[in-house]
DNA sequence: ATTCCTGCAAAGATTTTGCATGCCG
DNA sequence: CGGCATGCAAAATCTTTGCAGGAAT
């Protein structure tokens, strides 16, 4: 239906559901749980099980069309689209919300390590938690 | 029993159980998850419980006796001691060996990013993930 | 005796899978 | 048609909890 422009799905089918999991990772910006997909498509198109979102999010993520964006402390996947630009986020722990962070120290430190203990980086995970000024705020007036 | 040394933990009750899960943790050299902890208490000792060692590992953790050292791609959590030093670590993501990492990139970040953003940071997760030499070679042969 | 610790079983939460049906090409 | 996509329910994991009995102080 929807016509997209992901080269990637060339040789998939057309499939609503699919696309509308899309259409909610395009128009938000920050990374999403598994659930919270579920939930906005939900919202609009009140007929997607869970479990589809689970293959959808799968094959999304076999085709490198999305990729594993962080894990909050409880463990929790986030997924963002692999266009978007790599980054790395600082997660508030109380409201939860990410900030993107426009620095990756990493990269760089990957080949240093790589040379020197013959582990072929693949990659990474970096992540800060803390508290945003918004919840350390609300915290001062209780 | 046998006597610990752990300041923690006074307050709490003598607890067999407890100081084999901190006798294993004691004497590994990587971080382990629930899993590996309740077996190898098990292995020894025979009569513990899965629960007991969850009940165990939240009570360590609330000490900060042990904290989550890291989370493998399957996010599974890995726990270590605290009072081993901080570092990160490198996955194997075929073997799951973990080899440490001495450098941290991110204390010194931390501060900057925390000055400029106004986000008051507690923690951070770095993680490298790939293949090991050993899982490498393996490849090659087959 | 009081309170914490433990085992067991049951309940929750999250994710995966089997199967029958539907829809795309 | 042929085969991927989907919904539903059941299964598989992983983790937490209630309860009754046991151990430590």
């Amino acid at each position: 239906m929807m016509k997209n422009h992901y080269e990637k799905l060339k040789g998939c089918r057309a499939s609503k559901n699919r696309d509308e999991v899309l259409f909610v990772m395009e128009n938000q910006n920050c990374p999403l749980s598994v659930e919270e997909i579920y939930g906005k498509v939900k919202a609009k198109n009140s007929s997607i099980s869970l479990s589809t979102v689970y293959r959808i999010i799968d094959k999304l993520l076999n085709l490198e069309i999305i990729r594993k964006a962080a894990t909050l402390e409880d463990n929790t996947s986030l997924y963002e689209l692999t266009k978007d630009s790599h980054h790395h986020y600082m997660i508030c722990t109380k409201c939860k919300k990410m900030i993107p962070i426009d620095i990756c120290p990493i990269e760089e430190l990957e080949h240093k390590i790589s040379d020197s203990t013959g582990f072929n980086i693949t990659g990474h995970k970096f992540e800060l938690y803390g508290e945003c000024k918004n919840c350390a705020q609300k915290q001062d007036r209780s």
